[in-house]
RNA sequence: GGCGGGAUAGCUCAGUUGGCUAGAGCACAUGGUUCAUACCCAUGGUGUCGAGGGUUCAAAUCCCCCUCCCGCUACCA
């Protein structure tokens, strides 16, 4: 009989940058299922890989004086480096400037496009040049800008746009049908009321405005922008042609069982991926689950920041404490729904108390009594008590709940059961007290037995333990000169052969951490960076870095000097500014120009708190048409410069200029 | 503004369809033990289960309202 196969995907990395521990959290947890899977006896196959195109990259280059290809060739092999640090069992590394990948999803592309289901837009009639915003024609209101009641206008820039309305209705149907298919539940809430109930707009798959990426080939000054291409990697790393039979890979292992993803990027995977695929033809993945994030918590009151230079990174913590270490706390320390937290001090209370304290110890001891008694030798000499009996259940009860728990994915509770299997066997040795059994010689036999039931007890454990701590199961078993038992043997306890030795010179797997020297270790390596003495920036957004970027500059169209000449730039000078209550990212500035003082509504919350707009001399446009923003009315704007990470910064003059200077 | 999710022991978190004295791990305290990596085992809490109301024989769990966090979304001239 052949075995069922089973396709796991993450998320390809954006390569922009390495990724710190919250990315590499995902690869973890994914290689913890793809193992699992593995040992239970399914067909896996396990694929990741970097998704390498875009605008953002094409800069990146740019500032780092390399092309586009050099820097994601160093950054992908950076990212698969720390993939493979974490010892992590992906079967296909798939990249996004992979010859095969391009020329697929050129293909599909070109597919799509014949089928009609792409299709080229103009914009016409529907752009809003002040908002920079583009409105279908049931958006407008009586033919008018619906944010602002300006008047809209064709736009030059032409792109090509995916018919994703086409297919949301049957995509409804089937988020209906299988309430598993998003996972958490409460995402797939987000997604069904925020965008498939109230409607979606077609997406605009092609750009003009920047060219690392493919091109469409029937089309050249196009690229085809990140959807198409980074999704299609799931079947285009199968395998999958458009015009030519696939690979078995293909036939075999589509549609994926998992795709596991960061909940950020839940969207493109729950609406825009599924769509494409019914376009083309193919089924829909089984499931797809949005992570939590792993956030970096305090430090002893320093606060870990991108800012402040003390990111955490995979590698840098496998350096200090080794690969299984960092995975035992990636995988257990998350929860199911919620973020979670890591910290360097967390990850040494774990790792003394979980790892050296519960685990190490247990075979450190167990190992010197079986040479201190018995040189070694384990023997089952049958002379079974009732203490036994719980061990022996709780033992053989372990495999279901770990079972149990990986089928819901709820890999942080698997773990902890083979941990309270371990637990288990330290109370064993508490009950039994080998020690005073070795005073008697009629006790032998029981002795013999006990330190039998216990090593036979690691060994399960430690078969089990595999797929988390892959390198740590190994070392146990080869200290206990036992094989790995495979998940069929997991239901029989005493398959360990009677009288064989262990190691005579057990090694520590995991020393105890000196909390204080080690943070000082830290510290030392790692230096957190002073804090500013000024209050730091009220809540940053979080971008995270895996994020598909969606920010896109648009080219706009050429204007005469009559034209700009017509807008009114002066310098203005913040008098005061307050939050605007009932909303999120707006403050309101009095904002003083030539004798009168203008009202002013900008979204930088975020960016600036009023009291550090208060005595900026900051550009403004003077003539706008006042406008009300969440019922504050807005006389102009401020002017700011916003960079690919989001950032703000408000523009200011070069040296002093009074408060109503003309701007030209 | 719309939708959704949180708020449980000092810390990180579990608590299934409402049901016996509210849980785990860590930390802390006491006792035991010595095979072991100052380890292991046992015992221990005055936790207002965010505040307030309500339904019920019974509410952390259901309903209403409030406060504070967070996510998605809109807005951000």
């Amino acid at each position: 009989m052949s075995k069922r196969p089973y396709y796991i995907t993450t998320a390809i990395a954006y390569t922009s940058g390495k990724p710190h521990i919250g990315n590499t959290y995902e690869i973890v947890l994914a290689d913890s299922i793809a193992r699992y899977k593995r040992f239970v006896g399914y067909d896996v196959r396990f694929q990741t890989g970097t998704d390498e195109h875009g605008q953002k990259i094409e800069i990146k280059a740019f500032e780092n004086l390399s092309t586009p290809k050099e820097f994601v060739d160093d950054v992908s092999s950076q990212i698969k480096g720390i993939w493979d640090l974490m010892n992590t069992s992906y079967d296909k590394f798939i990249r996004t400037t992979d010859e095969d990948h391009e020329k697929q999803v050129q293909k599909i592309f070109k597919k799509l496009y014949d089928k009609g289901d792409i299709y080229k837009g103009e914009y016409e009639g529907m752009y809003c040049t002040p908002c920079e915003s583009f409105f279908t024609q049931s958006q407008l209101v009586d033919g008018k800008c619906p944010d602002c009641g300006r008047e809209v206008q064709p736009a030059k820039e032409e792109a090509y746009f995916f018919k994703l309305k086409k297919y949301t209705p049957k995509l409804i149907e089937y988020i209906n049908s299988n309430p598993d298919f998003i996972q958490p539940e409460s995402r797939k809430n987000e997604m069904m009321n925020n965008f498939l109930l109230p409607g979606v707009q077609d997406l605009c798959v092609s750009r003009t405005s920047f060219k690392w990426g493919i091109p469409v080939d029937f089309d050249p000054k196009h690229v085809i922008y990140v959807w198409i291409d980074a999704l299609s990697n799931y079947i285009t790393g199968l395998g999958y042609k458009v015009d030519e039979p696939s690979d078995e890979n293909f036939k075999k292992y589509w549609p994926a069982d998992l795709h596991l993803i960061g909940k950020d990027i839940l969207r493109f995977h729950t609406i825009y991926w599924p769509c494409m695929l019914m376009a083309l033809g193919l089924p829909l993945p089984k499931q797809v689950f949005g992570h939590p994030w792993l956030l970096q918590g305090n430090n002893k009151g320093n606060k870990m920041s991108k800012s402040r230079g003390n990111v955490i990174y995979a590698d840098d913590m496998v350096d200090l404490f080794g690969v299984d270490a960092v995975r035992y706390f990636l995988l257990h320390e998350m929860p199911y729904e919620n973020d979670g937290l890591i910290s360097w001090e967390l990850v040494i209370e774990r790792i003394n108390s979980d790892l050296a304290n519960t685990l190490g110890n247990l075979v450190n001891r167990t190992i010197s009594m079986s040479n201190k008694y018995f040189d070694g030798v384990v023997t089952n000499s049958g002379d079974s008590q009732p203490v036994d009996e719980d061990l022996k259940k709780v033992v053989m009860d372990t495999r279901l709940k770990v079972n149990t728990c990986m089928d819901k994915l709820r890999v942080a509770d698997a773990i902890t059961e083979i941990f309270n299997l371990f637990r288990r066997c330290n109370k064993y040795i508490d009950e039994t007290e080998p020690w005073v059994l070795a005073k008697d010689d009629e006790h032998k036999d029981r002795l013999n037995t006990v330190l039998y039931n216990l090593v036979e007890s690691i060994i399960v454990g430690a078969s089990l333990l595999e797929p988390f701590m892959p390198e740590t199961s190994e070392k146990i078993l080869k200290q206990l000169n036992a094989e790995k038992r495979r998940v069929t043997e997991l239901s029989s306890f005493g398959l360990y052969p009677s009288g064989s030795k262990v190691t005579s010179e057990p090694e520590i797997l995991f020393a105890r951490i000196d909390t204080e020297k080690m943070l000082d270790e830290i510290e030392i390596r790692f230096p957190s960076k002073e804090e500013e003495p000024e209050e730091e920036k009220p809540k940053k957004e979080k971008k995270p870095e895996l994020k598909i970027p969606t920010i896109e500059t648009k080219q706009k169209e050429e204007i005469t000097i009559d034209e700009f000449n017509k807008m009114s730039l002066q310098m203005g000078e913040i008098l005061s500014c307050e939050e605007v209550k009932d909303s999120k990212k707006l403050l309101c500035s009095q904002v003083q120009v030539n004798g009168k003082v203008l009202q002013i509504v900008s979204g930088i919350k975020n960016y600036y708190t009023p009291e550090q707009m208060v005595g900026k001399k900051v550009v403004v446009i003077t003539n706008l048409k006042p406008t009300k923003l969440a019922g504050v009315l807005s006389e102009g704007m401020l002017l700011c410069a916003e960079d690919f990470n989001g950032d703000l910064a408000l523009l200011t003059a070069e040296k002093d200029m009074p408060a109503g200077a003309m701007i030209s």
